[in-house]
DNA sequence: CGGATGCCTTGACCCAGATCAATCGACCCG
DNA sequence: CGGGTCGATTGATCTGGGTCAAGGCATCCG
């Protein structure tokens, strides 16, 4: 299953790249040895399922590296994205058998697992684990309602702009952003976007043509995006500009 | 402060009307009393503000009778719902300082408050809280991410038809359902449907014109609905109509 | 009683974004 | 090399829901 990934299947969680973000970052050294008694990896290539809508889940997981989304779909098709998964973030709900939503590996993802049963007992046990996991959930639900209001009342380019600058914002947390502009990879085709949005990939494409043509963005390829002034791309957000800096 | 309604300000943990669904639920006696030593009720009139986005907040609450509602709003003026407060439903962030949103009352309202820093030092005590506390939170997530589906994909008709049951489903809890259809009032005005699902309340007005000229449901003045046949009302909300039975 | 206010409804018109369709470029593979 | 696939772009057109505006109907109050 991950024998041609060493190096990952081997990891110990004293050295995990997410050890201090993820449900375990509270733990000691004795509850990390009982979460790594229980725990596996499992990697999936960009565009394969993780997990079906419905399905039985016998595990919850940490996603390690990549990215993954959640999605909900109509039987008619219409899909809406209802959760994007950074390293480090949370899949699956303890307590519940079954996935509520599709997810979807949109880059190479590898997942650490754990079955679901031990999983819930130790978090009775480790009061840590739980407390850990309500302060990640309650940043979910932050981050939920937000994109409420986003696909309630934005526009379009507010839309666009909005989550250029989540991107953003996100890497600019890795590499200093300064000197010249932020620079990124867009981790998502236009589908997934339009999908994240509530949009159509025609529109997306629309307005992303529209931001680059009015300068606001520069793009390299389909993917790679240069923003030259933050702020100005911040001004097309909708959102309060100033970031609640005066409170 | 609360001495025109000493029957709720003199209230009981054990004759709580919302002792098995509140954050309190999973607490043994001794730690219900070390609740009631912090718990404090506070009434609102329908319409008042209960807090405002960005004020600090001295409490968590719970939600004992009365309907809230949580909002979010642009410096334009568009405003989005990003909750609905029911009986039971918990107020506040342990660990935030200040309000994320707008928390007003749509009815008259009471609230069991607890001062914020000793309910932090109980939860850390007391896991009973923290437990419950995560699994209402997961709960509300879930919730928030149908809502997301519906802001961003369900077309006008079918966000009305999605509020009228789950405002329908939550009283059916409560009444017999059945015996030639469902009845309850909105605890909403038009604007306030508006801004739960992303519309105008122009447009909500004639959605519902149109289901109620199509005899989807009967008004009985402005406030009162009759759903004479559920499953009808069902088909319109775009869901999955059988509820997911078949898994 | 008559005017004011709050909530709702309805009509006329408009436009942002959806839909339908053609084209392009990059990449892969036989 | 030529054809196929996948993602993206762009154009032409349509339409669901927004916007603007005019009443309607209770309730309240001087």
């Amino acid at each position: 299953m991950s024998h041609h990934d060493p190096k990952i299947a081997d990891l110990n969680c004293g050295d995990c790249p997410i050890r201090h973000r993820a449900v375990c970052a509270r733990c000691e050294t004795d509850e990390l040895h009982q979460l790594e008694a229980i725990k596996y990896y499992r990697s999936f290539q960009a565009g394969q399922p993780v997990i079906w809508s419905g399905d039985r889940m016998e595990f919850v997981a940490s996603v390690v590296t990549g990215i993954a989304t959640l999605t909900q779909t109509m039987e008619d098709g219409r899909r809406q994205m209802v959760g994007l998964l950074l390293p480090s973030d949370f899949v699956g709900r303890p307590g519940r058998a079954t996935a509520a939503y599709d997810v979807t590996a949109t880059t190479d993802l590898v997942m650490c697992c754990f079955r679901k049963k031990p999983f819930e007992d130790l978090m009775k046990s480790t009061p840590h684990i739980a407390q850990r996991l309500l302060e990640m959930t309650l940043d979910e639900l932050d981050a939920a309602r937000e994109w409420m209001l986003l696909l309630g009342r934005k526009t379009a380019r507010e839309k666009i702009a909005s989550l250029l600058t989540i991107i953003a914002r996100r890497n600019a947390s890795l590499k200093l952003a300064s000197k010249g502009g932020v620079r990124f990879d867009l981790p998502l085709t236009r589908e997934e976007m339009a999908d994240y949005l509530g949009l159509t990939l025609e529109t997306v494409s629309r307005q992303i043509s529209t931001l680059k043509r009015e300068g606001v963005i520069v793009l390299e390829g389909k993917r790679h995006v240069i923003v030259p002034n933050l702020d100005r791309l911040l001004e097309e957000t909708g959102d309060d500009s100033d970031g609640g800096m005066l409170n």
